[in-house]
DNA sequence: ACGATACACGCATAAACATGCATACTCAAG
DNA sequence: CTTGAGTATGCATGTTTATGCGTGTATCGT
């Protein structure tokens, strides 16, 4: 056997397996004529390197050579379909409105969800959220710091409830915060179905300096058992609706009206 | 005895050891052939001492010779994809584990994850976590009532951690306890690669009645920086190794172990 | 449909391995 | 000093592992 210059700096099974491992990251793909080229093995021996790693799940394995995993995109609930177009102006401004270094309260909703799409990769900042999902989606984020409030999961909502929930939104200042809107209305107010959510909605104007409303235009001027607090205490409302009879009544409460 | 230029100043096995690992801390790996010219002793005594260096964790002994504890940061969302078989059969068995009416308290991970697919329809039970995804997981299940422990989010591992993390698992009394593994090691014991995951699995155990460990076999007999506890910790290991060599000395311990 | 290439399978072999045993060394008690 | 226990090492043994090669099959691109 020639000591080739590349080769036999890996002389282990394992070792091969690492490098091939790292090979496929930065490259993409490996082809298993080369790869038996490079370590001077045959390509018998590539082959089953390339067969066990495909076995353990680590590479999936194709004529020729082999690819990393298929990396799928999170598997988001079919929920999240509705109403795409205006949700995504929604969020988009919602996103927009944090800056470097802030606090910020975000609720749980589809809406909501969507935020973390559109928030900037150089955006540093601290999210605190009851959305499971919503944090999930954040843990790809490069810089941002998620704190996910703990309680009772509510399983239709996907938020977290509860004393838990309230207690610790009570021992955090947010300079901002983004209220899930499951139906507002201009004289009766913010209101939601869920008695338990009620609550933490509240917990979280509280626990805020500037609330902001995030709602669609079909939830406007409707209402449900359950009140949060009078509509005037949103500070701003971003919404797709664009009906200057729908909006008017917010903006004459002095809340900042956003159409998107 | 001939005097080896290189050799014999080291004749003791402990500077031995010292200087192995040394050896691969700046070249990556070593050969156990390399190593007995090296020294000028038998290959046998290498292995020996390679042998016993894995033994206590502090190497990982290969066919041929030893390379540095496996740090293999592989991302969350390709890790859900490894090893799908073993990890399947050790989720089912832990999910039969689980009586109606128990609070079970689930640590995160991938194997664990796995933990939701297989709860029957039928359970009545409270699952505590601090793993988002599993929460999302059992937020379809009928019946199951759902503890999400609130904290910092920990990006890689995908589950909170923490001060309040801590406090929320303090204040609860679990039956059973799922602990998630990253590295088990007969007399090192358990270990993770993160201080915060350490104390967030330290307050886990102290809450639960029984502990249960899921481990894969890939995982069993290595070791990373951050110790959790004693193996001895654990009253029950789940794990699809089936080697008897592998799985004595924990049952040695006490340790029931129950094979996939 | 066709060669060309990539592949799986079985077999052979050499290296690496585990194990048991014998030897040599150390250290401390007799 | 002698003796004996404990340890480290080397050697002989049979076993396991990693690899390469030959054969025949599957898959690819045209």
């Amino acid at each position: 056997m020639k000591p080739d210059p590349e080769a036999d700096q890996i002389a282990l099974k394992e070792e091969r397996h690492q490098h091939i491992l790292e090979l496929l990251g930065s490259e993409g793909r490996v082809l298993a004529a080369d790869l038996s080229g490079r370590y001077s093995v045959s390509e018998d021996t590539i082959r089953r390197d390339l067969r066990e790693l495909a076995r353990s799940g680590k590479i999936r394995r194709v004529h020729g050579g082999a690819l990393p995993r298929r990396v799928e995109p999170v598997p988001f609930v079919s929920r999240q379909q509705i109403d795409i177009e205006s949700k995504t102006g929604i969020a988009r401004a919602a996103a927009d409105m944090i800056r470097d270094g802030q606090v910020v309260l975000i609720d749980g909703g589809t809406t909501n969800l969507r935020i973390a799409s559109y928030l900037s990769r150089e955006l540093s900042a601290t999210i605190v959220t009851n959305s499971p999902p919503l944090a999930l989606a954040l843990a790809d984020h490069p810089k941002v710091s998620v704190l996910m409030l703990g309680g009772n999961l509510h399983k239709e909502a996907r938020v977290t409830t509860g004393i838990e929930t309230i207690r610790a939104i009570e021992s955090i200042r947010a300079d901002l915060c983004f209220l899930g809107m499951c139906s507002l209305h201009p004289e009766v107010g913010i209101t939601v179905g869920d008695r338990e959510e009620a609550y933490v909605k509240k917990a979280m104007i509280g626990a805020s300096t500037e609330v902001v409303g995030l709602i669609s235009h079909g939830k406007m001027g409707t209402s449900l058992p359950y009140l949060v607090g009078a509509a005037s205490r949103l500070k701003r409302l971003i919404t797709d609706a664009s009906d200057e009879d729908v909006l008017h009544p917010y903006r004459s409460q002095g809340i900042e009206v956003t159409s998107t």
